[in-house]
DNA sequence: GAGTATTGTGAGCATGCACTTACTTTAATA
DNA sequence: TATTAAAGTAAGTGCATGCTCACAATACTC
């Protein structure tokens, strides 16, 4: 009997190098090479492991999301209080934002949501996203409102109307109730600014 | 003397159809010959209208960005009335959301930060954009505020994590005032939801 | 230690594609 | 009509790059 296969073992061992790579560079300029040279193989090796580069990307941003969602739930582990979650989250995305390359991965994602793979990956990963920010949006929270400047108002728009691109991209919602969002949140936003 | 050139003409008159073809396709995907095909000329005649390829791209996003404007421009040029001058645009926005393919040219053109013009581009893209929301933000909408459902406050919560992204990723804002202006924007819309 | 499948090496293939070059034809001016 | 540069044609070049193949070395099992 021949040695036992460690392809996996290897591909784990690999998969963060690999996410690096794409988060640095991106789908188009990561090359085949260059991830070969990062992580110290022949492009061959990286070939049986995955079956094609499209495969490595795919296989990056399920890992890279997923580390994200942890990060997440280890915040939320420290803090066992039911109230203030949001806030703490909040605290942290916008402390933390751009950190790990997540969205370059996810721009580049963006301008290949003609391949069916790719755009079903960026579907369930938006999916998952949406989903973990509604549950944490606890209901409740009335407190005193505060009133966003001009400027900051604007960002949330423009926030939102790349958002809608993206789900009309990637259909994640209906026509309907995407208009119907966009309205209710632009609303909020707006009337929000003192 | 030999006949005057009209590279200038030429150029005004393939420029539509150079941003259809980006905008269909993106930045990678749009070949040269594709262009040309479209144009019904030879690649040759596009590199004396524009030096590279790139030069064609950057053409793009001004032109589909002005075009852009002019459109709300019109828009508001119709409706005179101070009022409501958001809700058009934000009515408007709801409804024609990624009809120009104008954010598919906007993410590729994402995808390509590494390169200095294309950054530049990008920047100068985005503060118009949001200099001309700002504009439009009018004081005084308190009115009656709509509270959003948890679904709706997630959505806005996921394009402003984009666009704070984005912002990191252009440095249209610096750390300080960009986590601030998450803060307030994040704060509105939970504070929002029913 | 023999046998076998795995791991590693190095070269290379095929293709797509941005960009070029050498040349012919056209038409506006003087 | 002669001149001259622009407009058009056709072929090609060179390079990057995803992916493969033939082969050598290794190490695990029996």
């Amino acid at each position: 009997m021949p040695r036992p296969s460690q392809i996996d073992e290897q591909r784990k061992k690999l998969l963060p190098i690999v996410c690096q790579t794409f988060s640095e560079l991106g789908y188009r300029r990561t090359t085949t090479a260059e991830l070969a040279q990062r992580c110290e193989v022949r492009e061959n090796i990286l070939y049986r492991l995955w079956p094609d580069k499209k495969a490595m990307f795919l296989a990056a941003i399920d890992d890279i999301f997923q580390a994200r969602a942890e990060k997440w739930e280890q915040i939320l582990a420290d803090l066992p209080s039911p109230e203030s979650r949001v806030e703490r989250l909040i605290a942290y995305e916008a402390e933390h934002q751009g950190e790990f390359g997540f969205y370059r991965v996810i721009f580049t994602a963006l301008a290949e949501t003609d391949d069916d793979e790719m755009r079903e990956a960026l579907v369930r990963m938006y999916r998952q996203f949406h989903k973990l920010v509604s549950q944490q949006i606890t209901t409740g929270h009335e407190e005193d409102r505060d009133h966003l400047t001009v400027s900051d108002a604007a960002w949330g728009l423009v926030g939102l109307a790349t958002i809608s691109n993206i789900i009309v991209e990637l259909n994640l919602l209906g026509p309907r109730q995407r208009k119907q969002m966009f309205a209710s949140v632009a609303q909020v936003l707006v009337s929000g600014t003192a």
